[in-house]
DNA sequence: CTGTTAGCGCTTTCAT
DNA sequence: ATGAAAGCGCTAACAG
């Protein structure tokens, strides 16, 4: 099996490397009818470049990494896409890592990416409140890093994210709209930070926009059977006319508790979620959900790092993006 | 900003390139001491070795390119999933590509890649009818090609595949062990290979299983309207007791006409489907799916890549892999 | 307009 | 056990 590569070309046309290269380059110095009988040649025989040669030469690659906590999981499935399409765009490949929630992983893999693999980074940080050295080390090393959704505040580089806080108000005036006097708030467990950030928004919206004087928080416990059993406990007692579940999970739990205690949605609760995959809509199409705008959050990080890469200006370039997330009503029969 | 690179370390421990260069590698030839050193100046100055250096010399990038229709579907974010896990284990790299369906963007990636970007390729083919010499050209340059669950009967390399035909049966005789006496199938519209391959296993289950002497076979319109007004049609003028849906799409739209028409799930009707995400069981959690092994694809094409990769074992070292779904009972309250 | 040549950072003979 | 040097395929600076 004879391999194709500029020499091969060079000999067959009785031409030097260098002027196949440039030929190949469609340089202004090469004459018109050299560069027909090298595209032809080239083309004839299927030549493609040797990536690692030239990436070795030109110190660039066109690949950039990916780096996300997980796949499975509508909202990173998107932000991909949205990446791939600017990416595939402008003949860039995308190296693609999974952290899995584990720091000392993405760690690894940034030390890794740190040495000329790739032209830029695209990051969505595992841990937000963990030590981010080997991120410095990116921006030491002059590799750009654009972050993404889940950002280090202590960070100069760009940040593309969606506004949380407005996202809790949005949801909540849309309930407030819709006629709703008092609206819980299922707020996910633990110290998850959008939980907590989407409930300010719901606060503020309540003081501002409702005559509801006491806010409704129901802090879900994180199994599913035991949320389930505390969410109906709060829905009895409490009697809401209106739901706003910080994520998905619970906005379906919240639907089966309702199919249970026999709550018509939405005629006696109004449910709304955050959600990307449309599952919870899926249930009951009157159920509204908001959601962020994944596709777009991917696009704009890979144009924002793109236009970091190839103007080289600066790591900070174009500054930092903060997207909306919208409403999504649904009312089709299906999906 | 100075780079570290092997000369570097050579040049601050007053070694030669290569010995340096071996101690990295942990060659037997060098001495116990030396590698200390080595090792110890490394890990303090954080020494990335080159990727493009590397693999220009070596002929290997320890990269695998990832080739698929499209990311915003479960399977397929399954599928990457269960690769990831095993190249992640090996130290290797997924270069991600999505055909979007358009088969010349197929055979313009994988011409790029068929020049040592990357030691292997695995591909669910975008078009199966489509001319595969592109295919080819891969297996002509050494570049081991494995296929997963697109595929081509006319290509020689090691396949991963579901057992479609199998699900159907699976599928089947799921609702006649449930006591369905009259069975339909919402066979998805056009010529989509799977849907025919689900149906034979739907009417082969029938003949040999079950009473029933007619198949229902309803070909859906692609439009959801259109598919919804189809399905309403026909449960209203068949009464079946059972429905087996070849795509989750269908078994959501059906589930909705159910509820229009007031037939109780699965008092009145049982339905199965096939879903990858388990949305429609969220529909109601009685309903039972059966679901591709996704994860287990993806694992198990990475690994039979690997294999080949590294054992150069022929392009079909292993043979061909027929994964079975699984029926997925669900019965808790909440996801 | 075209050819010659020197590396990019690394691995690997071949010497010592 | 270590060093010197060739070369992977490509690009670009320097000659003509």
């Amino acid at each position: 099996m004879i391999k194709i590569d500029i020499k091969y070309l060079a000999k067959e046309l009785n031409l030097a490397i260098s002027t196949v290269s440039r030929a190949l380059r469609d340089s202004h110095e090469i004459s018109a009818e050299t560069k027909e009988k090298v595209f032809a040649l080239a083309k004839r025989l299927n030549y493609q470049p040797n990536a690692n040669a030239s990436g070795l030469r030109g110190q660039k690659t066109k690949m950039i990494a990916v780096v996300i906590p997980e796949m499975v999981n509508d909202f990173f499935s998107l932000v991909i896409s949205g990446i791939e399409k600017v990416t595939q765009a402008q003949g860039y490949h995308i190296l693609l890592y999974f952290t899995h929630g584990d720091h000392a992983l993405e760690v690894s893999f940034i030390n890794t990416l740190a040495n000329g693999r790739v032209d830029g980074v695209l990051l969505s940080i595992t841990d937000e409140h963990n030590d981010n050295s080997h991120l410095e080390l990116l921006n030491k090393k002059g590799i750009p890093l654009v972050l993404f959704d889940r950002v280090s505040e202590r960070m100069d580089n760009v940040k593309v994210t969606t506004d949380n806080y407005d996202s809790g108000i949005l949801a909540t005036r849309h309930l407030i709209d819709m006629g709703c006097k008092k609206i819980g708030y299922l707020k996910i467990h633990k110290n998850i930070p959008v939980g907590t950030i989407r409930m300010n928004g719901y606060l503020d919206a309540l003081k501002k926009h409702s005559a509801q004087k006491v806010p409704l928080v129901l802090e879900c416990p994180s199994g599913n059977d035991e949320a389930f059993e505390s969410i109906r406990r709060m829905l009895v007692a409490e009697k809401p006319d209106g739901i706003f579940a910080s994520v998905e999970k619970l906005a379906v739990i919240c639907y089966r508790v309702c199919e249970q205690i026999r709550l018509h949605i939405p005629q006696d609760i109004r449910i709304i979620s955050f959600s990307n995959l449309h599952t919870a809509s899926l249930l009951n199409p009157s159920l509204t959900t908001i959601t962020q705008p994944a596709f777009e959050i991917g696009e704009t990080a890979a144009k924002a790092l793109l236009r970091i890469i190839q103007k080289k200006g600066g790591y900070n370039a174009g500054g930092n993006v903060v997207l909306q997330s919208r409403l999504i009503k649904r009312n089709s029969t299906a999906r």
